[in-house]
RNA sequence: GGGCGAUUAGCUCAGUUGGUAGAGCAACUCAUUUACACUGAGAAGGUCAGGGGUUCGAGUCCCUUAUCGCCCACCA
């Protein structure tokens, strides 16, 4: 398969006369490939070899197996991709976390592993719905409803399809060898099942249950979410003092007067003097039209040295109210409903939006003389992620995750946990990462993930949406079905659902929280549940995966869930380490983000200097989880590097030209033996202690180290040093031979020991700049594969250097 | 309120177990059409935020202060 690739070598005579008396000047040596005198292009290569890699198949390792370039025992490497959402295209963020996970698979396959790295997308529920459901209102006019379920489902599935086109050829321009033949999709029909699977074993564990209670509803989405989609925004609020009425005889404060319609009690911290008479005691009055009945109780809650002491409790339209109200069996009134809007109330309140029925409320308390004081506060409002939209606490049926309940894990791997034990599923998150069997870099996100962990709450996983994975419970009546499969009689028609009758099963509206899906992604892309079992599937071969490179804003939302799930699912680790990456940020610093419209495109920088360069400058410098910026110098120069490897390859090619092509037998110039020098062998040890610890700090996930040493060598020792120094052994061999020459019989010594030098060093380069090129190939995959594309045959063993063996191994 | 991180050259940032402070870019001097101007050589530039401690020795470990950033939290 060794095919001569160097399509300048057999084009026939040249004239080595002309060589030695100007050998400046002949640049165009017929030996010499002609793309090599060219300025170095990445737009006209990258393509080039990203279509050819990708063609080879090597991407796939049972190709890699069945052509002979990975051993069929070889020890494994797998790592799963971080499956971008569809809600639009990749950025440069995206583009650091990918070129790292390229860098380490593109080495272990060298290093001889059977490497696998598994593509997909997320469907992203919320935030992909939203968006469609965006661009359709404005585009038609119409709202979800006017076009139902099927065919909504049907245009963000359009819709999904496009993204997903765009991230793949975003991640080609990439130059990512990942496993295109294994793509999964969060939202495919094998996810699907995997899903209904793992629903029904929570079912039936327990674990999930349905609950009427106050949750995050975003109005702007018309769903609810979870507690890690929330965002908080700082915002100045009128903050204001009164009374219920003239006869209450205690004052209260709060941000949202209009919720007070639904307040059905008043704390008090049961120490407070001030009010201790009172609890206990129950009043009845009107407000605002609705009339209300508050008892007064006594909840550490309260605090005394806050507002007037007493808090006005609102079960139904706020968490910590609903949790009060949970100790003293206080009753929940709703008054705000789904679309933001009062419910009840007086005439003029009743079906206004919350911020306009709050002005009625405190112009009621005005008019009444209740209000004691109105002041300025800074305060902290919830939205949420997706939408924007304000968040309003509602009471709803909900399904939930139990986090703190105990279950029998029936099989475990899981250090500190005893298979058929007790466990709660916050335990199994804490013990896989506690006994160190999932490592996380950089380390002080353990800490972070151990505080999120202790104050987790269970997980609200239903959402009102319709693009996502529906719920597997049935109802039909009062009986509940919760299956894999739907029951038999049981509608498939999703819009027929709503009006079928009581004798029929119905399906759940709702469907699940996207992370629900995404934390089974380890091996819901393996081939988990129906190929479980069997020894040949990827699932038995490749899980545990080796690695989650992932940036650490979603440390909580996936790669805590991804612990969860896999630790319930089959009482194992996703992943034994996890790198978390910086965030890129512009150059201002800022995130980027859809309403910035900041975000940059791997392409463009593709088009404006190469995507080996992006890819470097994205590496270089970039220490694990720390943040950085993206800055245009910056990728230039690694341009410049690119370059600077290239003209390093003709110097080294036209300097050896006459027996480049028989080096690798250790025969010279002078068709004699090849024996390293002193020197040489001295830069030779050098060098191979700068490539090992390369190797080392790659093993160790220090890429940014790697990639810096390498840098450093090839540009200021390798090309800076021994090229220079080069180019004088080389000039004295020729002066020697000259002299040799000219002088009949004359000595010899000089000219053999010059040759003898050159012969060595020639020797040292050519080895060196295959062995500089396949070091760099991981990190600059396409400039590397074209260098070696042009390089004498008998320096190589295969054609693609991805597939060649790593050196000093 | 709790937790975490950052503070190093003009700018952007590296710095593994403590052992003489590093890179890129910018700026300065010089060389040169050279394998490469997508170049080379040289010089300059730092009390490693401040203070204290441990140590023979601290950018690195400990304490503390300040500033900035992020995450979490039920102060209505």
């Amino acid at each position: 398969m060794n095919e001569d690739t160097n399509p300048a070598s057999n084009t026939g005579a040249n004239q080595e006369g002309n060589k030695n008396t100007e050998p400046k000047k002949d640049f165009a040596a017929p030996n010499i490939p002609a793309q090599l005198l060219k300025p170095y292009d990445p737009t006209e290569v990258e393509p080039r070899v990203q279509k050819q890699e990708r063609e080879s198949g090597f991407y796939n390792p049972d190709v890699c197996i069945k052509e002979g370039i990975t051993k069929p025992d070889a020890p494994i490497y797998s790592i799963i991709l971080p499956p971008p959402n569809v809600t639009g295209t990749l950025h440069m963020g995206h583009a650091l976390g990918f070129t790292t996970q390229d860098i380490i698979i593109r080495y272990k396959r060298m290093k001889g592993f059977r490497t696998l790295w598994i593509p997909g997308t997320d469907h992203a529920a919320i935030a992909t719905q939203s968006m469609v459901e965006k661009n359709i209102q404005k585009a038609e006019g119409k709202s979800r409803h006017d076009l139902g379920r099927e065919e909504l489902l049907k245009r963000v599935g359009e819709f999904a399809q496009q993204s997903r086109d765009t991230i793949v050829s975003q991640l080609q321009t990439l130059g990512a060898s990942i496993d295109w033949s294994r793509e999964a999709f969060t939202l495919d029909e094998e996810r699907n099942f995997a899903v209904r699977t793992v629903f029904k074993k929570m079912y039936d564990d327990g674990l999930i249950y349905k609950k009427n209670r106050v949750i995050n509803w975003d109005p702007k989405g018309q769903t609810t979410i979870s507690d890690d989609e929330l965002v908080y925004e700082d915002r100045k609020a009128k903050f204001y003092t009164f009374k219920y009425s003239k006869d209450f005889p205690i004052a209260i404060s709060t941000t949202r007067p209009e919720t007070k319609l639904g307040d059905v009690a008043v704390a008090v911290n049961p120490e407070d003097p001030r009010y201790k008479e009172f609890i206990g005691k129950e009043y009845s009055m009107d407000f605002c039209g609705a009339p209300i009945k508050i008892k007064i109780v006594g909840d550490h809650e309260a605090l005394m040295d806050f507002g007037t002491g007493a808090v006005g409790i609102t079960p139904a339209h706020s968490m910590t109210d609903y949790q009060i109200a949970q100790r003293h069996n206080l009753p929940m009134i709703q008054v705000i409903d789904e679309k933001a809007r009062m419910m009840i109330g007086s005439p003029d309140i009743v079906g206004k939006k919350v911020a306009e029925a709050r002005e009625v409320v405190v112009e009621w308390l005005k008019a009444n003389d209740l209000l004691i004081k109105e002041e300025e506060i800074d305060q902290r409002i919830s939205t949420a992620e997706r939408t924007g939209g304000i968040i309003e606490p509602l009471p709803k049926l909900q399904w939930f995750v139990a986090v703190n309940k105990p279950f029998k894990l029936a099989h475990s791997d899981i250090k500190g946990i005893e298979a058929g034990t007790e466990v709660t599923l916050k335990e199994i998150m804490q013990k896989a990462v506690l006994g160190g069997q999932v490592e996380i870099t950089p380390e002080h996100f353990l800490k972070t993930y151990f505080n999120w962990i202790d104050n987790l709450n269970d997980w609200c996983i239903s959402r009102q949406i319709w693009y996502g994975h529906r719920i597997p419970v049935w109802y039909k009546g009062e009986e509940v079905y919760c299956g894999v499969e739907a029951p038999a009689g049981a509608s498939t028609d999703a819009d027929a659902d709503a009006e079928a009758g009581a004798d029929q099963w119905v399906q759940d509206e709702d469907t699940l929280d996207t992370w629900f899906s995404s934390g089974l992604w380890s091996f819901s892309t393996m081939g988990w549940p129906k190929q479980a079992n069997d020894p040949t599937s990827d699932f038995s071969i490749y899980h545990p995966t080796d690695l989650l490179v992932t940036a650490h804003d979603i440390l909580f939302f996936w790669v805590a869930r991804m612990i969860l799930m896999t630790g319930y699912v089959l009482g194992t680790v996703p992943f034994d380490k996890v790198l978390l990456t910086g965030m890129v940020r512009d150059i201002k610093g800022r995130k980027f983000s859809k309403t910035l419209n900041n975000g940059i495109d791997p392409k463009d920088i593709a088009q404006k200097f190469g995507m080996d360069a992006g890819r470097m400058s994205l590496i270089f410098g970039t220490a694990p989880g720390t943040d950085s910026k993206i800055d245009e110098n910056k990728i230039k120069g690694y341009k410049h590097f690119a370059n600077k490897i290239w003209n390093v390859t003709r110097f080294i090619l036209t300097a050896t030209e006459n027996f480049h092509d028989t080096v690798h037998n250790g025969i010279g110039e002078d068709n004699t033996k090849i024996s390293f020098t002193k020197d040489d062998l001295a830069l030779i040890e050098k060098r191979n202690e700068i490539f090992r610890s390369i190797s080392t700090n790659i093993d160790n996930l220090k890429i940014h180290i790697a990639s810096e040493d390498l840098y450093n060598y090839i540009w200021k020792e390798f090309a800076d040093i021994i090229l220079e120094d080069s180019k004088n052994i080389f000039a004295e061999a020729i002066d020697a031979g000259d002299l040799a020459e000219n002088t009949v019989g004359g000595e010899g010594g000089a000219s053999e020991e010059s040759i003898a030098k050159k012969n060595s060093r020639a020797k040292f380069l050519l080895e060196t700049l295959a062995m500089i090129v396949k070091t760099l190939h991981p990190f600059m995959p396409h400039v590397t594969q074209e260098i070696w594309s042009l390089l004498p045959a008998k320096l190589k063993t295969r054609e693609l250097i991805m597939t060649e063996q790593w050196p000093l191994i």
